[in-house]
RNA sequence: ACGCCAGUAGCUCAAUUGGCAGAGCAGCGGAUUCCAAAUCCGCAGGUUGAGUGUUCGAGUCACUCCUGGCGUGCCA
């Protein structure tokens, strides 16, 4: 146990999508719809488009605005409404910036240095990649406590960004004797199909860098080409869905196909396979590119309408700009007097 | 900062004395299959890092620049 005095403050979710490529089946049902869920619940929600951490890979500077605002209206056209949650872009709001400076002060070298992320996307070629992206988990704690969020809905892969942050809150408000002044965020734990694989290799996350467009379901795929990739899917040999859970055991493309199906019907796993259990793919394939359709189409549509009409979601971006502001910019006061900078 | 080596398709690499830029893998399409996979058949993919020069002709030779790797030095 510990006798240091915990946050007390509101419960908050922060997340944040970056806006690089394309959004996918994936990240839908692995964030947006969560996003949703969770603002249904009644959970106050910081919705960020990540541009600054976009930069710490090379990028083109003139697509960045379209596809920061490309987020957005995925955002929007989910059903994260401006008014309930707050829907904004990172570099519109400076309490990031700043607190990441402040926090690099915070962290030490051997947290970052023990990072998975890292190592993996820099690998052989350390010595080139930038400096922010070895400061990437920083960035995210900043982009996290400058609002004092108190839950993060994050996959398998950020958990370990989480525990930094975690660390960096701690340790803060122990070097400046400031007990509970950050919230140690937590996770936020993912429902089932949370994991959504490629559509050509069970044993991949559906990833937009994969070669293969086959591979994955994007956002502004339309009907057809959402049936036609479900149709091309990968199964197995074994011909028939299986008749219960157990027989997904070994099976990482059927699982993944009925997993989907399930995340978009609300059914349990078990429920759909005691429906379309000893069925073959062209039956089941067929149901699952409708259900998908029935629920996507509709929020396309919608992306569609917003990428029309870029200055509808500049307006929302800038609300959610100056909604962000006002809850950050006196966290960032207080962080300022506790490290004692001198004030204006 | 200097020296050496390298840069060719998404990736790994070929291309003889200067003589039509190719292969494997990946990708896409078709056949096949309940759907896929595998297998066959086919398609596409390029400013040869950028530029200048020599030449009838440059991936190849010369020069300049860019990028990366290795080595040495400097800051110390």
């Amino acid at each position: 146990m510990t006798d240091v005095q915990s946050y007390s403050g509101p419960n908050r979710v922060f997340s944040g999508i970056q806006p690089t490529g394309n959004l996918h089946l994936g990240n839908y049902l692995g964030a947006l719809k969560k996003f949703v869920d969770l603002q249904a619940a009644g959970w106050t929600g910081i919705y960020c488009v990540v541009d600054l951490h976009a930069i710490t890979q090379p990028h083109d500077p003139a697509l960045l605005p379209d596809q920061t605002r490309q987020i957005a209206a995925a955002m929007l056209a989910c059903g994260l409404d401006p008014d309930q949650s707050t829907v904004f872009v990172q570099s519109a709001v400076p309490a990031h910036a700043e607190l990441a400076w402040i926090f690099n002060c915070v962290a030490r070298m051997g947290w970052l240095e023990k990072m998975t992320q890292f190592k993996d996307k820099g690998g052989e070629n350390s010595e080139r990649v930038s400096v922010g992206l070895f400061d990437y988990p920083v960035l995210q704690a900043a982009d996290i406590l400058a609002y004092r969020a108190t839950h993060v809905p994050v996959g398998e892969d950020q958990q370990q960004h989480l525990e930094l942050s975690r660390n960096i809150a701690a340790r803060f408000n122990q070097q400046y004797d400031a007990p509970g002044f950050f919230p140690e965020p937590e996770a936020l734990i993912e429902g089932p199909g949370a994991r959504i694989m490629s559509l050509k290799d069970g044993s991949k996350k559906m990833s937009k860098s994969d070669p293969s467009d086959l591979s994955r379901i994007n956002l502004v795929d339309d009907r057809d080409t959402i049936a036609r990739k479900i149709k091309k899917a990968k199964t197995d040999l074994l011909g028939d869905l299986p008749e219960t859970e157990d027989g997904l055991e070994g099976r990482p493309e059927v699982e993944n196909l009925v997993g989907i199906y399930s995340a978009f019907s609300g059914q349990s796993v078990e429920a759909v396979l005691a429906e379309f259990g000893g069925a073959g793919f062209g039956t089941f394939k067929p149901a699952l590119a409708e259900l998908a359709i029935s629920h996507l189409a509709p929020i396309t549509e919608r992306m569609r309408a917003y990428m029309a009409d870029p200055a509808e979601i500049d307006r929302a971006l800038q609300k959610g700009a100056e909604k962000a502001h006002a809850i950050s910019a006196p966290v960032i006061k207080e962080v300022r007097d506790v490290i004692g900078f001198w004030k204006s």
